[in-house]
DNA sequence: CACCTGACATAAT
DNA sequence: AATTATGCCAGGT
C-alpha cells in the first residue's frame, strides 16, 4: 500500500460507485460523465486501486462496450469469471455473447441530477 | 518535472 | 467486420 491518501477525483470515483443500487451496473464512461471526466481511463485507474474493495462495488462498473472490463488488475482470468458471478448473484444477466445486460445499466447522472 | 502506463472509447485503415 | 492508432485524464516512476 503505496498511496495514504486519496486525491479529489479517487473520492468522486469511489463515491458514485458505490451510489450503484445493487443488481445494477454502469459503465466507465458514463461514470466518468457523471464526474465531469471525459477520460474513462482515469476512472478505471481509480477503481484499480480500490482502496475500498469491499465498500466500493468496482464490479459494478463495466465497459461502454459491454464488457466487464477487468477486475483487480487483470483483464480476463479468475477475477473477472468472480465478476461476472458476483453480478449474476446481484440480479444482473448477461448476453449469450458474455456481454452484460444493458437492461440492468444505471445512469449516475441520476444521482447526481 | 518529464515520460510511461493503464479496469476505455472512438475514429481511421 | 477486425485491427491499429490516437485521444483522453490521472497516477506512478
Amino acid at each position: 500500500m503505496k498511496q495514504k491518501e486519496l486525491t479529489n477525483f479517487q473520492r468522486r470515483v469511489y463515491a458514485m460507485t458505490s451510489q450503484i443500487p445493487r443488481g445494477k451496473v454502469t459503465t466507465y464512461r458514463d461514470l466518468g460523465k457523471a464526474i465531469g471526466c471525459r477520460s474513462p481511463r482515469a476512472v478505471g485507474q481509480a477503481l484499480k486501486r480500490n482502496p475500498f474493495a469491499p465498500k466500493v462495488p468496482c464490479h459494478r462498473v463495466i465497459a461502454a462496450n459491454g464488457s466487464l472490463g477487468g477486475f483487480h488488475g487483470e483483464k480476463e482470468g479468475v477475477q473477472i469469471a468472480r465478476k461476472r458471478r458476483m453480478l449474476t448473484e446481484e440480479g444482473v444477466k448477461f448476453l449469450k455473447d458474455g456481454s452484460i445486460d444493458l437492461r440492468c445499466l444505471w445512469l449516475p447522472s441520476c444521482e447526481a441530477a
